[in-house]
DNA sequence: AAAGCGTGGAA
DNA sequence: TTTCCAAGCTT
């Protein structure tokens, strides 16, 4: 019936209703409470990086509590650190945040950095983290676009059910458009849309009748269409490098001593249900890729251990 | 620029 | 059971 497109939504009835609600529905999580310095920002936001705030928070808490500067961290040993990340996943996010304390201890004095070419500059810190770290440390006004933010501007304002597999620049101008021009209502506006995306507007069953944008949505105008793109990969993972390479390093996260190649290999195959006849060489092949990643250290007699 | 990189919970 | 996906980064 309706051949005439909306008018798209005012950016200050946005800000309004989003800010709104996230004042009244915040989730109270420990890099919030106000009392965090940017450390522990910093630290949060590599943890979250392609990982849940539920697998992220006690994590968070220990390393705070165990390394509460960068110095601290930089101080300590890559295996420790490994050990300390237990399963997030990706544990090379780990060895990247230990490398950005010791560059934040090298380069910047010990604090971390308040600009985003400077958080750049750190290993592992990409556009979305530096921008965040930016906007949260620092109260900066930066434009932060996560997968959340990617989400809410893809339904409210394109009327698309997802966003694109690959951030667009028409999404970065969406994005940018969006963000107020105050700093520090922009910061309050980033970390609102954020948290909507990831309590209200979710990949897999969005709460709408909860959500303040419900009647200004253009997604929910177009009657909440299915996405119309190609279909996703799936990632695979049953005998996967991945799979192969989590097992190896989970075995020496549970021992603080050596391991032999033939039990580490065997315990990892034994742990990931995989048959030895058939991935042993796969195996080997992952184990000598951990050491080139500085995951894993080779010592004397053909053993491995995490890096001292 | 597409692919590789962990993990576990929910649907 | 399988699939999807979660505050991405790097090469």
């Amino acid at each position: 019936m309706s051949g005439v497109p909306r008018a798209a939504v005012p950016v200050a009835v946005l800000h309004e209703r989003v800010l709104t609600w996230f004042d009244a529905q915040k989730r109270a999580l420990p890099w919030r409470d106000g009392r965090t310095d940017a450390w522990g920002v910093l630290v949060s936001e590599v943890m979250l990086q392609q990982t849940p705030v539920v697998r992220v928070e006690p994590v968070w808490r220990a390393w705070m509590e165990r390394w509460p500067t960068p110095a601290a961290l930089a101080a300590e040993a890559p295996g420790e650190v490994v050990r300390a990340w237990g399963r997030l996943g990706y544990p090379r996010r780990a060895l990247r945040l230990r490398e950005a304390a010791v560059a934040v201890v090298r380069d910047h004095g010990g604090r971390v950095p308040d600009t985003e070419d400077a958080l750049r500059g750190l290993p592992g810190v990409g556009a979305y983290t530096a921008a965040a770290v930016a906007a949260f440390a620092h109260g900066r006004r930066t434009v932060v676009v996560d997968t959340n933010v990617r989400r809410v501007l893809a339904r409210a304002v394109q009327g698309r059910a997802q966003a694109a597999p690959a951030l667009t620049a028409a999404e970065t101008r969406v994005a940018a458009a969006t963000v107020p021009a105050d700093a520090a209502t922009s910061v309050r506006w980033n970390v609102a849309v954020m948290e909507l995306g990831a309590v209200l507007c979710r990949a897999r069953g969005p709460r709408c009748a909860q959500c303040p944008l419900v009647d200004v949505c253009a997604w929910v105008a177009a009657g909440s269409p299915a996405d119309d793109g190609p279909p996703r990969r799936g990632q695979a993972w049953h005998g996967t490098d991945r799979q192969i390479r989590g097992a190896l390093v989970q075995v020496l996260r549970e021992t603080s001593r050596s391991v032999p190649r033939e039990h580490l290999v065997g315990r990892a195959l034994e742990s990931a249900r995989l048959d030895p006849a058939r991935h042993r060489e796969q195996t080997d092949r992952c184990l000598a890729g951990l050491v080139e990643d500085g995951l894993v250290e080779p010592v004397r007699g053909g053993r491995f251990r995490l890096p001292a």
